[in-house]
DNA sequence: GCGTAAGCAGTTTTT
DNA sequence: CTGCTTACGC
């Protein structure tokens, strides 16, 4: 029978089950010494595939089920909301208990539900609104106008880089030194930064890099309320620490102080966010700040079979600047590393799609395989690939839901219903759809609005009483204002998402769509549906606009069976079967601009990516380059990547793709100069393929008798004369396209 | 105020 | 070769 005590006692303390302390029994010891070391600070290297989120979720437990602390003494931080999201349900699903309330998600969720309660200190009103990109870099052009500035030589997204680096950085307008001042663009951004910060606070806004600034801020303007966190947040657990930036690192730094309970996981060699202010000296220097530390190294990687494990370990030994880990496996030695060559990208894209094709013919899942590329770009050649010869996948990256232009259209409505003085939101949808008022008519409203200090609404509302503006835009004003009177109206009548499909409809949003006959229409019709439909989950027009602000991604239903393309970055903190790396070659990987702009340091971070592809693998690496690649139009030599030539013999095998034999297409686009015939004596020097599958082979042999001042050919440069050999490596002077260094496989004599 | 042509730059990206 | 921004003409 069920006691009302026990059951009240039971739900207090939440967890006597968990007293055997079961959760503890699924972890490897060194992982137990990283759960039980819950006083003091305490850095966690989790290396590639060696159970980080495991040990992050059992962590927390633990710290509860110790009575340690009551989860609202909890503050457990990561960077994106999908790390968040995991952490949350992974303890919800230990505990058995609900983590609704609880301190745990990311660095700006937090930031931002502490500003809300203490807007006020800030100069801000509770309600305030979050800025995203786009919202950031019109206010940005409006004020760099506003000085007169040449947007030409100064885009307003350089000012936006700027700035958000001094925020990275944890510096207000105020504390940028006058020298940087002075050097960052034309000494133009500090004063734009200025104004910028200025206007934010008219606008009562912030952006991204506010919610840890003005955080900051209040900590050290008012020690009582950072007193109160340091009391309430009795451990904190930090995510991926390699990735924090300055402000992170001090926001951190400010709430531990005290206790000094602070738990950071991380990995050294997977940090790859430099350029957006993440510094890897803050996980470098952790047992400087942090005195007493304790440091747990985990090395058992239960991901990767030993060759891809020793490869990629061999590969990031070549970085300087590290701590140090030695990863191993209880696996035994599976398939090398293949390293294989193609003639150019389209090539690449045919052998890599073939052998995705082949692996699934043999019965693995396209769901288990996936093409990780340096840049966007190069998922093209592979998406064009994959379209002929019918082989479903899916993008990750690129515009994400959030981001695309008719939902921020809609969210604008919304916005403007919900909060009437949102000016940003005013001016995106002001003309859209088109209303014929341009330009001059916004100028009017702005003038009025400046000079009496109101927001957007409220002077285009005085504006109609006047007779500035001509009688037709003065009409499409009063009806617009109107209709969001309507609207607003019909606020607390209509449940939020009937109101936003009437707002759509009335506003002629959707007609506008409707209208269109691009291509592209009919999907963002049905993007404008499925708005509709996901705010119905929300209690509130007002939670669904958080919502908005600070979870700007949604995941696709991974329901069908596709392979994957996306990004080196994307793929951080996942992991595939089979991982395919395409355009390991110089200057597209390592990036030419990360290494003329960042020197050897970038170099390093483009290695660390490298060692982040390799370890996504569980059971095979393809690496792949090719001899030429079109870029911006014109056809380049291309070296194969130095990483490559970093990578321990032992565990790669060299091989040769099933190319030319087959006359399968593919090749109707490439090239100027490769007349078919050659196809049939490349092929001759490539080895027997069976059924689409890549073929081992020892290193191709040095094509005999290449030397300086013979005639060669070469595929895409056509006929010229060898002029020095090094090594592999050949400069020849070709006849039509000048002088280049290509490898000596990819020439024939001629 | 809006539609079309020249001009130019062109990694990685989360919140 | 693209896609985006800007300048011009109607």
């Amino acid at each position: 029978m069920l006691d009302v005590s026990n059951t009240m006692d039971s739900s207090t303390t939440a967890t006597p089950a968990l007293h055997s302390a079961t959760y503890l029994d699924a972890l490897n010891p060194t992982q137990r010494l990283a759960v039980e070391a819950v006083d003091g600070p305490v850095l966690v290297l989790a290396g590639a595939g060696t159970g980080k989120t495991r040990v992050l979720t059992t962590r927390l437990v633990h710290i509860l089920a110790s009575g340690r602390a009551k989860p609202w003494q909890l503050l457990a931080v990561t960077f994106t909301n999908k790390a968040a999201r995991e952490m949350r349900e992974r303890v919800a699903l230990t505990l058995g208990t609900s983590v609704d309330g609880w301190w745990v998600g990311t660095f700006h969720a937090a930031g931002a539900r502490m500003l809300r309660q203490h807007a006020e200190h800030l100069g801000l009103k509770p309600s305030f609104t979050i800025l995203d990109a786009d919202d950031q870099q019109r206010l940005l052009k409006q004020l760099t106008e506003a000085r007169g500035l040449d947007a030409k030589k100064l885009p307003p997204r350089l000012f936006m880089g700027i700035i958000q680096r001094w925020k990275d950085r944890g510096l207000t307008p105020d504390q940028v030194s006058t020298a940087e001042g002075a050097d960052a663009a034309d000494g133009q951004a500090l004063p734009l930064y200025r104004d910028y910060q200025e206007r934010l606070l008219q606008v009562n806004a912030v952006d991204f890099g506010d919610l840890l600034l003005h955080a900051l801020k209040l900590f050290q303007q008012q020690p009582d309320i950072l007193a109160r966190y340091q009391q309430q947040f009795r451990y904190l657990l930090v995510d991926e620490y390699q990735d924090t930036n300055v402000a992170q690192y001090l926001w951190l730094r400010a709430l531990a102080q005290g206790h000094r309970n602070l738990c950071c996981v991380g990995d050294d060699d997977q940090s790859i966010y430099s350029w957006r202010g993440a510094e890897i000296e803050n996980i470098l220097r952790f047992e400087h700040d942090f005195p007493g530390a304790q440091i747990v190294r985990l090395e058992c990687n239960y991901r990767s079979t030993a060759h891809i494990l020793a490869a990629a370990s061999a590969l990031i030994a070549h970085n300087k600047g590290r701590l140090g880990k030695t990863l191993w496996t209880p696996r035994d030695g599976g398939e090398p590393v293949t390293v294989q060559a193609a003639w150019d990208g389209a090539d690449e894209a045919r052998i890599v799609c073939e052998q995705a094709d082949a692996l699934r013919r043999k019965g693995q899942q396209l769901n288990t395989m996936a093409v990780l590329v340096r840049a966007g770009f190069q998922t093209r050649e592979f998406e064009e690939r994959l379209i002929t010869v019918g082989i479903p996948y899916r993008i990750v990256g690129g515009a994400r839901f959030y981001e695309r232009q008719e939902i921020r259209d809609a969210i604008a409505y919304f916005r403007i219903v919900a909060q009437p003085d949102d000016d940003l939101a005013f001016e995106r949808i002001v003309n859209v759809p088109k209303r014929g008022l341009g330009p001059a008519s916004l100028r009017s409203i702005h003038i009025l609005a400046r000079a009496r200090n109101l927001s957007l609404t409220q002077a285009a509302r005085q504006l109609i009483e006047t007779d500035e503006l001509k009688p037709q835009p003065r009409n499409t004003i009063r009806r617009l204002l109107a209709d969001f009177d309507r609207w607003r109206g019909q606020l607390d009548h209509l449940p939020h998402a009937d109101l936003a499909r009437l707002l759509l409809d009335e506003s002629g949003y959707t007609q506008m769509w409707r209208a269109d006959r691009s291509p592209e229409a009919p999907g963002r019709l049905e993007n404008l549906r499925e708005l509709v439909v996901a705010m119905a989950e929300f209690d509130s027009l007002g939670g669904f606009l958080e919502h908005v602000s600070l979870v700007m991604d949604n995941d696709e239903a991974a329901g069908e069976d596709k392979i994957t393309l996306m990004t080196l970055h994307a793929a951080k903190g996942l992991e595939f079967d089979t991982v395919f790396l395409p355009g390991w070659e110089e200057g597209i990987f390592p990036n030419m601009r990360a290494l003329e702009e960042g020197g050897a340091k970038s170099l390093e971070e483009e290695r660390r990516l490298a060692y982040v592809g390799l370890t996504r693998a569980r059971a095979r690496a393809i690496i792949s380059h090719a001899a030429s690649r079109m870029v911006y139009g014109m056809w380049q030599p291309a070296m194969p990547s130095r990483f490559i030539g970093e990578l321990p013999p032992a565990n790669v095998a060299h091989a040769a793709a099933p190319t030319a034999a087959r006359h399968d297409g593919g090749w109707e686009r490439s090239g100027a100069f490769g007349p078919t015939r050659r196809w049939g004596e490349a092929a001759r020097l490539q080895p027997k393929v069976i059924e689409g599958e890549a073929v081992q082979i020892p290193d191709i042999p040095p094509a005999a008798g290449v030397a300086a001042g013979e005639r060669v050919f070469h595929q895409k440069f056509g006929y010229g004369r060898v002029q020095a050999v090094n090594g592999d490596r050949l400069e020849i002077e070709f006849d039509k396209a000048g002088r280049k260094t290509v490898i000596q496989s990819f020439v024939e004599p001629a």
